[in-house]
DNA sequence: GCCCGGGGTTCACCACTGCGAAACATTTCC
DNA sequence: GGAAATGTTTCGCAGTGGTGAACCCCGGGC
């Protein structure tokens, strides 16, 4: 994942989306401005005027940082989804729907083989497995995570788009 | 802990001794050296000479990542639960719940598993748990703690969410 | 263009269960 | 005795899984 550089405190609007999306960032301190706080290490700052040199260092930095970090989502055994540094718990259902899912991030998995996960002997209704990945979808967005639905072919597990630009149309 | 300010790259095998040992620590790069590629969240660099809020805005940053990322509760032979620089005192059997959840910190701990250790010749009500739970939660809110609902696996204890200013309060 | 149907989304509703929380009763310990 | 600790009961809410129905989007047939 590329980092994106911010000036700040400027653009501190833009940095929060930044934040809340886990983008990695390096933030452009103005000559005046005290330098900002942040405890998250795929944040970091330079104070102007810099040196390039100075600047290229910070963002490899935070880039071998992000590819540490690079996340996947993870399915523990006590069936929480952790992804980054936050979790959620699942339910049942939504569990067996996110092994299958997880187990092919980034990639297609039909709703056959999603409806035969969650209910090997067969889904009650056509319609229940839209209904738990509506339920699945609304709980990983606070995540960061978002499911997309490739049209009759199945869904696709994956990091939310980030600025949120191609979910508003 | 505190940070350690490095000289670099004079210091460089000190600075070896303390990536070993996880100290969090600050290279002072000189006017002529190439900065330092780390990905560890507990190192940082300024280029000299630098000002002195900008030294100061670094330490800083690297003190609250060392407390965000080392900091783990811990129990003391008195019933005494520490947590960053406070403490609350427990009764014993929020002790003993209190054992089972640091023991597996960040991670869930079943009903089950929980009630066995406070009650090792079984509970006096399966509702006598909740009660218990509910009134450690109320301690060690003062901590910044949090214990966390796993529905239908159990409880989870964690530091408490940031960002939500009605829980500071 | 118009209508229609398949695929998918979302909502409302129901039955059920786990857990929260208050309120009260009881015991323990200084 | 009194305060803290513990046990018990009860009420209610929120999470869960299932179901039906309305709706939306898109593409095909006419």
């Amino acid at each position: 994942m590329d980092v994106v550089l911010v000036r700040w405190p400027e653009e501190s609007e833009h940095l929060a989306e930044l934040r809340a999306s886990g983008v990695p960032r390096l933030l452009l301190v103005g000559p005046d401005s005290a330098p900002p706080a942040a405890t998250d290490p795929l944040e970091d700052w330079v104070r102007l005027p810099a040196e390039d040199r100075d600047v290229r260092a910070r963002v490899a930095n935070l880039e071998s940082r992000a590819a540490v970090t690079s996340a996947r989502p993870s399915l523990d055994d006590d069936g929480l989804l952790r992804y980054r540094d936050r979790w959620v718990s699942l339910s049942p259902v939504e569990r067996l729907l996110a092994v299958a899912l997880v187990g092919r991030y980034g990639a297609v998995v039909g709703r056959e083989a999603l409806s035969k996960q969650a209910w090997p002997d067969g889904a009650p209704t056509r319609n229940a497995l839209d209904v738990h990945i509506l339920r699945l979808r609304r709980r990983i967005a606070d995540l960061g995570l978002e499911i997309r639905t490739v049209r009759s072919r199945g869904y696709l597990l994956q990091a939310a788009a980030t600025g949120r630009a191609d979910l508003a149309s």
